[in-house]
DNA sequence: CCTATAATCTAACAATCATTTGATTTTTGG
DNA sequence: CCAAAAATCAAATGATTGTTAGATTATAGG
């Protein structure tokens, strides 16, 4: 049979990557591991030597999406701006990213309740891969209330300190992210507006609801 | 083994209710006809006397969510109030919708996706089922993009009105209407804003980012 | 009361899929 | 160049699941 000569050594994040292709096509149940080894030239089998299996897989597709788009926001948030134009920057930010990944922004999105759906109660044997992947489940949710934080202190401090009108931090911060994180589902590259000009007019929109 | 005497006669009705809750929880794929069948106290199998397929049992969940939501929309519509107070009452029938059924309200985010999945090329033998769905699905998308034109076109006319600041209005819609959407991710009947409550803030916060 | 129809059930099937096992091939450090 | 480690593969397994077939039970009209 000869396996293929070429393109040996897949790395870890190619893999990742085209897992979050197929999800953002399929959506996780639909998603099969023979699905995401054929997206890199893989068997099925090959892709356990990478990952231990579909749920971390699924798992790590999160992680990576979600520490990047943290990792800019932090950069901002550390930043001495007034809060509208910390927020400004925030949005674009957020939605940039989006709309830059709309793969992995769509997981973030979709895949959330397929990571809480995955069965951990059996007293099957691998009980060290159960603990693990609750323990990391739990850091992700915990790092996605953190995420979600970022927005809210924003819209709190801009309203402390006068920048904005008396809105309901909560609610409006809610209603911020599932806005932009709608735009992974609408978006496509080449359409009307580019993924920046989606930006432009989501931190205009967001600003002029708290009355900048 | 003697059936369960009582509960005779599942309505067609009860059985999409239940469907729309599994669906919610698990998501389609992970739905099984079992999950769907348990839920009304029925076996699997007596699923198929009330439908066609797991395909066209999805397919009803949307069309009747859909439907609900729509009609109230269209008598807003009709009325003779400004552009902000029909966007008002608009954003308000929505949200109010979707925290009321939350189930139906996370299908019509979620479950699209499983929708456009169905495989529908086959040289199988049922072709006038899959005519039908195809059909049937495609006139679901064009209700929806009604759905989402009514907010769009009332936005446009607002602007033309002079009662709205100049945006775009159709990105705007789509900004609003995933702000609607992820409601129905997050709200938890009992928390600390009913669902009339969460509605009230978003008419205030779409009607300031219009300028309002 | 009888019978046709509706509603439900049990049992079985065929397909699909995640995962494991046990090679085989490739790469790399010495 | 060699041997250990890394990456990959083919094949088999066990479990799940949508769906169908063929009874069985309930209901309603005459």
């Amino acid at each position: 049979m000869a396996r293929k000569p070429a393109d040996q050594s897949v790395a870890r994040e190619d893999i990742l990557w085209a897992a979050a292709e197929v999800l953002h096509r399929k959506g996780y149940e639909a998603t099969t591991m023979k699905d995401i080894a054929a997206q890199v030239n893989l068997t099925a089998a090959s892709l356990y030597h990478h990952f231990k299996n579909k749920d971390f897989l699924l798992l790590n597709v999160l992680e990576v999406g979600l520490d990047l788009t943290i990792d800019k926001l932090e950069r901002i948030d550390a930043s001495d701006l007034t809060c509208a134009e910390k927020l400004g920057a925030m949005i674009r930010s957020h939605v940039v990213s989006v709309t830059g990944n709309v793969a992995v922004g769509a997981a973030m999105v979709f895949e959330i309740r397929a990571l809480l759906n995955v069965s951990v109660g059996g007293r099957n044997g691998d009980e060290s891969f159960t603990r693990e992947f609750v323990a990391r489940r739990n850091q992700f949710f915990a790092r996605r209330d953190y995420f979600e934080g970022l927005f809210r202190d924003t819209v709190r401090a801009g309203i402390e300190a006068g920048e904005f009108r008396e809105v309901d931090a909560a609610i409006v911060t809610k209603a911020m992210l599932g806005a932009h994180n709608w735009v992974g589902v609408w978006f496509k590259e080449g359409g009307r507006l580019s993924g920046e000009a989606v930006a432009d007019v989501m931190v205009d929109t967001w600003l002029a609801a708290l009355g900048v």
